[in-house]
DNA sequence: CGTATCCTGACC
DNA sequence: GGTCAGGATACG
């Protein structure tokens, strides 16, 4: 279930699994998955070895030593499952990567809205993906120049990925209510004051997940999150009830009370 | 800018 | 049966 704190972590369990070994075969095993890749792409990263695992953003990807890229993103519901070629494929595998010692990477995806895709050496870029939300030098004036032309709310502007890379629906509702601003307040007009709070607000969020990996894992444990999925109950700083909105198709939850417009 | 769409599963 | 889900993108 991945935000930028699992995406990060499923990035490093799929670095040890890969790096260093050779593919023997990617598999698709699901239409959706299918339509992205062509039965050549796929091909063409047989034999290749693994140079390295890298995470921008909430992507996944691997360089091989042809200079192929293969692309990874699960979206709503991906994560991997490191297994061994010969076991049976884990419930909701999508995608496999098969190397030639017989491990097997199998991308396990309730949802099927994973992304894999093959590219040849020097046609891949991510070039479009804004700073890393992570990025130490994301400052107030960073982030004022990144929301200076968006005119709508702060918190789908948020989940821009070219505006930054790796929040999510989660830690952008997270990361405003920690910075004490609303999530309706419009992007441009954050003063000075409110981007150093956001800035701040952003890494805070991240942090605290980043921290304990573990904790990701728990679905339903109690003080997760200081404001994700708890509409009607009391706000952590001022007991008000947390408050729930729609924008731009996502649930948002926020404080009423201190969180300013 | 917001909305619809891709998918499947969990839950009411 | 309907609603919702931690993402991204095509479209109006």
């Amino acid at each position: 279930m991945p935000e930028l704190p699992e995406v990060d972590h499923a990035a490093g369990v799929l670095r040890t699994a890969a790096v260093g070994r050779t593919v023997r075969a990617v598999r698709l095993l699901h239409d959706a998955l299918k339509r992205r890749a062509t039965p050549a792409a796929l091909r063409r990263v047989r034999g290749r070895a693994v140079l390295g695992v890298h995470r921008r953003g909430k992507h996944q990807i691997l360089t091989l030593d042809g200079g192929e890229v293969l692309h990874v993103h699960f979206r709503m519901s991906g994560d991997w499952h490191v297994g061994r070629a010969e076991e049976e494929m884990p419930r909701h595998a999508r995608a496999a990567i098969v190397f030639t010692d017989g491990v097997r990477v199998a991308l396990v995806d309730p949802r099927a809205l994973s992304t894999v895709t093959v590219h040849r050496a020097g046609e891949f870029s991510l070039d479009d993906l804004g700073p890393e939300a992570t990025d130490p030098a994301l400052d107030a004036a960073a982030l004022a120049a990144r929301l200076a032309r968006r005119r709508g709310p702060i918190k789908p502007a948020l989940l821009d990925q070219r505006v930054l890379a790796g929040l999510g629906n989660i830690y952008a509702a997270e990361a405003l209510w920690f910075a004490r601003i609303s999530p309706t307040a419009r992007a441009s007009s954050l003063d000075a004051r409110r981007l150093r709070a956001l800035g701040k607000g952003i890494r805070t969020a991240l942090a605290r997940a980043q921290r304990d990996p573990a904790r990701y894992r728990e679905s339903s444990d109690i003080g997760r999150f200081e404001v994700y999925g708890r509409e009607d109950e009391p706000c952590r700083r001022c007991r008000t009830p947390i408050g729930r909105m729609v924008q731009a198709g996502r649930s948002t939850y926020f404080c009423p009370t201190c969180q300013e417009a």
